[in-house]
DNA sequence: TGCTAGTTCGCACGAGTTGCAGTTACGCAG
DNA sequence: CTGCGTAACTGCAACTCGTGCGAACTAGCA
């Protein structure tokens, strides 16, 4: 998504009012690469600004993935993320803690794929289940240690 | 999924028992490529069975995804859709009506994928959005009705 | 036939999200 | 700077989808 400040003016453009409840959650999000949940942006907006509302927040995220500045994911395993990356790009979940990487698939338009049957595809979306790094090593340490 | 007959020896072993409210739902996911959700298998199952439970329906569901007879498809819009095929295959989903379909990717190793970094794939779900062809037709007919 | 563990059912609960209504305050015009 | 109109905020209730629990039931086996 575009920084606070673009999107201060994308805001107004459309006729929607900046509030400081908006800014704030502008700022959370921009650059945020931990594709959080509304419960989480809550809680940290929270200590920031007490007494803003969950309401508001989901509000907020709405209206940003309405304008396409954010990307709502929402995957097996609880609530909706969101992520402020809408470059083209795809996701990989851990199965272990959850978490949820960015990936970069080229070459995209090179799959084959049988049985689209008149179907007009727009979008690709790509998740890729395993482990990541950190859970893969434990859990590779944790074997070792009772084997079979 | 495999055929009810199959089922039932499949259950058996596992020292389930195979009640008639099973079997139903077993007679009713077979070969059926509509991707239903719980709800939707529910209402059918009540046609036939008066009196049977949404509970039964869930949790019938839920046995036969954890057997991998079954898989479960979540998506945005609505609720999880199960799915009988379980052949590797992948999703195309209407924007418009919001029919999921069944297509095969070839070739799925090739893609070459940036942003790994330690992340062990073991998975891959591709979603395709779109339209099908019947709502890209008529949309596509209202377009010429008022053009621009 | 009788036993027993697995099932079914119905209800209530829980997470996540949205609708609603009253109050607040942004942004613009004067 | 002031006043106004409308959008936004807040809090709560409601809603959807799915699950936990306990009492009653029953498939499968001896």
């Amino acid at each position: 998504m575009q920084a606070p400040a673009e999107l201060t003016t994308a805001f107004r453009q459309r006729g929607l009012k900046l509030t400081p409840q908006r800014q704030l959650l502008f700022r959370l999000l921009h650059d945020n690469m931990t594709h959080p949940t509304a419960e989480a942006l809550f809680a940290t907006a929270s200590e920031l600004m007490p007494g803003i509302s969950l309401r508001t927040v989901y509000q907020t995220l709405n209206d940003l993935a309405a304008m396409g500045e954010l990307q709502a994911v929402r995957l097996s395993g609880g609530s909706t993320r969101f992520d402020p990356n809408v470059i083209d790009h795809h996701h990989a979940q851990c199965d272990r803690c959850g978490e949820l990487h960015d990936v970069y698939v080229d070459h995209l338009d090179d799959l084959q794929v049988r049985g689209f049957d008149g179907f007009v595809p727009q979008r690709t979306d790509i998740v890729f289940g395993g482990m990541c790094g950190a859970c893969h090593a434990s859990a590779e340490a944790n074997q070792s240690h009772r084997p079979t």
